[in-house]
RNA sequence: GGGGCUGUAGGGUAGCUUGGUAUCCUACGGGCUUUGGGAGCCCGAGACCCCAGUUCAAAUCUGGGCAGCCCCA
């Protein structure tokens, strides 16, 4: 298919790739809703289960709440209300009848969840509680809506926890950093951690801190958050147990959240020119074999392709009766991370050449060590496309020492903040950026708005 | 929250000002031929976003809806 490609190579739009690759088609005629096709399908399906991976190996347990939520159960916890209401979808008839009780679709599982945490948590010996549910959410977005960024039926990733203290709950904290961490490495998505300011903070969290991704338009995208609630839902909720001594307690919550906007981070981060580059880790298929044909020469070269095919098994072979250079783009605007290359040449000399989609260097080895280098390539590509994007990221944070410059335009600004409300605005007003937040790192210096002593550092940037 | 632009085959477009037979490229199906970076020839099928209005006649004009894109806050 060509489409902007040939008015022009620069301008491909992210549109343009995920149709291309066939991961979404946004023709479906419903506000930020959008079709996901069989490959994009795969895609998030080997996102859903690195993250799957992860709750396992942390003892979360799977669950599933059902989609609907009582309007009773959402108006318990002020803030979180306050936070969602302009965003809820209302089901308010069956059939033609006027329901009693309005229904929401849940905009995230909060209020449908801690009800029942109230009736399963009675004890110490109940707790931790750690649960997860991959599911659709729905928010009725009121900005400009985006395929895979911000978007009204979402693909959500969230994980609930419910510990006997303060002290358990941030140390759930930190198993979440970590595995945020795990997955950015997978999926080749660095990003900065910021704890949110108070003003934008989840609705009814205590804090939250937000994973920010920096895009190559200029822009950061939060592709992962993480609350700590303390016990402003448990009271709301009325979760509680009791002690070794019989005392009840609140609970102390927190909560993880992810979507696909981590699939929209790796098509804005990782693609060229002629299309997607797909994270091996996430890359339904992980190589292509394309046998090059000539008259005469057909058999030979199909059957060297095909034992190397045996050791292959994430590889597909095209044997379509096309041209090498029309099938070379077709797998290219898929993302697939190598391609090898088989003719009468490589059969002659019982090797192949291997091509990396990003460097798309040839690459010629023994046909015998196809197995060893093709791992070793992906492993490769993989480092490549973090680096590159951990390089950008690195490369567009500036240090502010003085807010009364100019705008910043297409960079992280990084500056000393004292954290009152008053300054983190002024800030963002000079700056023209949205305050992230605060990073883990001190540094003494002055707030850059009143000047007052302070070793906090935040970030600032203009966010999708 | 405010402003602007755009909807014509699967994708990209011409036509719209001045109403009358819808253009081209590409992708697609069939055939022959070909294959180391988008091969060629022949044949075939495929479209005016939706609803109203004006008119003998609407892709074209008017109104509304839906959808998409861009800019500013």
């Amino acid at each position: 298919m060509k489409t902007s490609t040939e008015k022009e190579k620069s301008s491909k739009t992210k549109r343009d790739v995920m149709l291309e690759a066939g991961i979404c088609d946004m023709r479906y005629g419903v506000k930020g809703m959008y079709i996901w096709l069989p490959y994009g399908m795969e895609i998030r399906n080997r996102v859903d289960s690195i993250i799957r991976e992860e709750m396992k190996r942390t003892s979360h347990g799977e669950v599933y709440f059902p989609l609907l939520i009582p309007e009773n159960y959402f108006k318990k916890e002020e803030e979180h209300i306050k936070g969602f209401s302009t965003q809820v979808y209302w089901v308010t008839h069956g059939g033609d009848k006027r329901l009693k009780r309005k229904l929401l679709l849940r905009p995230t599982s909060e209020t449908a969840m801690y009800p029942s945490f109230a009736l399963w948590i009675r004890t110490h010996r109940d707790l931790p509680l750690k649960i997860f549910q991959i599911v659709n959410t729905y928010r009725y977005e009121t900005k400009q809506t985006r395929p895979l960024i911000r978007i009204r039926e979402i693909h959500f990733f969230e994980s609930h926890t419910a510990h006997e203290t303060f002290e358990e709950s941030e140390k759930q904290i930190a198993e979440d950093v970590e595995i945020m961490s795990n997955i950015g490495k997978k999926l080749c998505i660095p990003y900065l951690l910021n704890r949110r300011p108070e003003w934008d903070k989840f609705a009814g969290a205590y804090y939250s801190m937000g994973a920010d991704a920096f895009m190559p338009e200029g822009k950061t995208l939060q592709i992962g958050t993480i609350h700590n609630y303390r016990d402003n839902f448990s009271k709301a909720y009325n979760i509680k147990y009791k002690d070794d001594e019989g005392k009840e307690h609140y609970v102390h919550q927190t909560t993880y959240g992810m979507s696909e906007r981590l699939i929209g981070a790796v098509v804005l981060l990782h693609s060229d020119s002629t299309g997607l580059i797909l994270p091996p880790a996430i890359a339904p298929i992980k190589g292509v074999i394309i046998p090059v044909i000539f008259k005469g020469k057909e058999k030979r070269v199909m059957e060297f392709a095909d034992e190397v095919h045996e050791d292959l098994k994430d590889f597909v072979i095209d044997k379509r009766a096309i041209t090498p250079g029309n099938k070379y783009y077709d797998w290219e605007k898929k993302g697939v991370p190598l391609r090898i290359e088989i003719g009468p040449r490589e059969v002659d000399e019982g090797c192949v050449v291997i091509v990396p989609r990003d460097t798309k260097e040839k690459i010629k080895i023994a046909k015998e060590d196809v197995k060893e280098t093709v791992e070793k390539e992906l492993n490769a590509l993989s480092d490549r496309l973090y680096k590159k994007a951990e390089k950008l990221l690195r490369e567009k944070i500036v240090n502010i020492e003085d807010m009364n410059k100019r705008k910043v335009s297409r960079k992280i600004a990084r500056f000393n903040w004292c954290g009152s409300e008053e300054c983190g605005h002024a800030i963002e007003e000079s700056l023209g950026v949205s305050l992230l937040g605060t990073g883990s790192e001190k540094e003494k210096g002055r707030c850059i708005s009143c000047h007052r002593d302070c070793d906090t550092i935040a970030y600032g940037a203009k966010t999708y």
